[in-house]
DNA sequence: AGCACA
């Protein structure tokens, strides 16, 4: 007779109870946004932290580069983890094929060790983290292998959320008038190589809009063209137009 | 200054 292993890996387990955690104040965020992580923080550890808790899905690690960049912090003394509520909702969800957790890596190649890929880290760094789980190793190991790198350093990705100067290839519009449309807008853009879509949020207060290129120089181009210029159904000043923070998802 | 889409 077969026995039943001593535990099951994670991703094997059966579902968690649902606690009721998903549902929380009303605003609907259910990502954690978590700071104060040292800059040699790897996307295994994070992941071990939450792994066990019910209800976690999948996290997302972001190296910003804005942070303890060049300064040597000691782990025993300065590090303080900081967790909120997200400003919103992780759009990554765990898709087959995909690993369990997200690697960015937006650091600026200057100090010693630069970025973390999926292949090269193994163990020796993590034992804070892993004290704090009950039991793991061969999970993961599993879980390593199947990580997902995004390489904002990487060649010839103009589809990569951002590039390491802060460009991308979606364009960020603020300072519309209330009355801005849609096919304003859409008509002004429209004359500038590579655009692609348009969409206008009004989040209750004055719209915004995102405007997205085939290409970042594209963008680059518009937003050099624009930057500043009034709409006929302008009220206040020329359009605020950056950079905006994220592509825009495909149609 | 204001950054969503699932």
């Amino acid at each position: 007779m077969a026995h039943p292993p001593p535990y099951e890996p994670y991703y094997l387990a059966p579902p968690l109870p649902d606690y009721g955690y998903s549902t929380n104040d009303g605003n609907g965020i259910n990502t954690l946004f978590v700071s104060g992580l040292p800059d040699d923080v790897k996307a295994r550890e994070i992941h071990n932290l939450f792994r066990r808790r019910p209800g976690f899905e999948s996290c997302q690690l972001k190296y910003t580069g804005r942070g303890n960049q060049g300064v040597k912090f000691d782990p025993e003394t300065g590090l303080t983890l900081h967790i909120e509520l997200a400003r919103s909702n992780s759009r990554r969800k765990h898709k087959p094929g995909s690993g369990p957790y997200v690697v960015i890596d937006l650091r600026t190649k200057s100090g010693a060790d630069a970025r973390e890929t999926s292949s090269d880290d193994d163990d020796g760094s993590d034992e804070n983290v892993d004290a704090v789980n009950q039991d793991d190793s061969a999970a993961d190991k599993s879980a390593e292998q199947t990580t997902t790198s995004i390489d904002a350093f990487a060649p010839d990705n103009d589809q990569a959320e951002k590039t390491s100067d802060g460009a991308c290839s979606t364009l960020f519009i603020a300072n519309l008038g209330p009355n801005c449309t849609e096919d304003e807008l859409k008509q002004v853009l429209s004359l500038y190589p590579g655009f692609n879509s348009l969409k206008i949020r009004a989040r209750g207060g004055m719209p915004v809009a995102f405007a997205d290129f085939e290409k970042v120089e594209q963008a680059t181009h518009a937003i050099n063209a624009l930057q500043g210029s009034t709409l006929a159904s302008s009220d206040r000043g020329g359009m605020h137009i950056e950079y905006a923070r994220s592509k825009m998802r495909k149609p």
